[in-house]
DNA sequence: CTCCTGTCCTGCCGGC
DNA sequence: TGCCGGCAGGACAGGA
């Protein structure tokens, strides 16, 4: 479910509550997720939160120099709460944290693929997590240039590539297959026959898709929900994702006769394109 | 190495 | 209504 959009939506929602505040407690209610919770959260207890910051669809909770390092997977929430007195345990809260000052998070994750992980500033680099990551899509680093450079050694269906998040990160399933449509160019398509001036349309329509998705608060695709509790918009502006069946957007729009959205499966995982108008 | 498949887990939806 | 198969936003190990 979240991808950049929606993870940093999440991690603007949480600011508020965690950013410079006093961790009073930190229970851990299910420990055995797909990757187990560190037994040592207990340590942050007392630990001043001093910055929240993302990196690919991690968020980094700073205490000083160790850092909590928090993933949703694919069904996980943060939620935050305004009092955690009143906060009645619902099923799958994994984690509890408990402010000063009676506000407070909850990790919510039905199917425990969402990660909680212990690491050393000093050592964030190097983590196994974390050295292999592409840049951010949001950054300068990532350009035309730059994908067609990435993408030139890949075999790969395009995209499949958008998806590594060796490349770049951030992509998931629904922002790789509106990216494409965006730039027009055919998912099926290997990475390494992606022109030079398509990628440059790839990185921008990257660029914008992200960015229009993160103003509408992320999708709420599902159960998707911002840290306050409320549902994204984003999803009601899918070109294509999870509309095979459907008349084309854009070919409608040309006034000829629209084609309709196909659904593939490319390396597992469905994808939805218009086979007018990507090429 | 590169690339694809299967797997982890629960919930939900559609078909019968 | 109830059961069951298929599918879901991610990441990674393992095999070809």
């Amino acid at each position: 479910m979240p991808e950049l959009p929606e993870v940093e939506t999440v991690m603007r929602g949480l600011m508020p509550v965690l950013s410079g505040k006093i961790l009073q407690d930190i229970h851990v209610h299910r420990a055995d997720l797909r990757v187990p919770f560190p037994a040592t959260l207990a340590d942050l207890k007392g630990r001043k939160i001093d910055k929240l910051t993302r990196r690919a669809k991690y968020m980094l909770l700073h205490f000083g120099e160790d850092i909590l390092v928090i993933h949703l997977g694919m069904s996980g929430r943060m939620v935050v709460h305004r009092d955690m007195k009143g906060h009645a345990l619902q099923k799958h809260d994994h984690m509890v944290m408990v402010m000063k000052d009676g506000t407070g998070a909850v990790f919510n994750d039905p199917r425990r693929f969402g990660m909680a992980l212990l690491i050393k500033e000093s050592e964030l680099a190097a983590h196994k997590s974390f050295k292999n990551l592409g840049p951010e899509p949001l950054s300068r680093d990532f350009d035309g240039a730059f994908l067609h450079a990435v993408l030139r050694s890949k075999n790969t269906p395009i995209k499949s590539a958008l998806l590594d998040q060796h490349l770049v990160v951030g992509i998931g399933n629904i922002y790789a297959c509106e990216a494409l449509f965006e730039a027009g160019i055919d998912p099926r398509k290997k990475a390494k026959d992606v022109t030079s001036k398509k990628s440059a349309e790839l990185a921008k329509a990257i660029k914008d898709v992200l960015n229009r998705a993160i103003k509408a608060g992320g999708s709420s695709l599902k159960d998707y929900r911002q840290a306050d509790g409320n549902l994204g918009y984003f999803q009601h502006s899918f070109k294509v994702y999870g509309r095979a069946g459907v008349a084309c957007p854009r070919c409608k729009k040309d006034g000829k006769k629209a084609s309709i959205i196909q659904k593939i499966t490319q390396a597992g995982r469905s994808t939805f394109f218009c086979p007018s108008c990507q090429k």
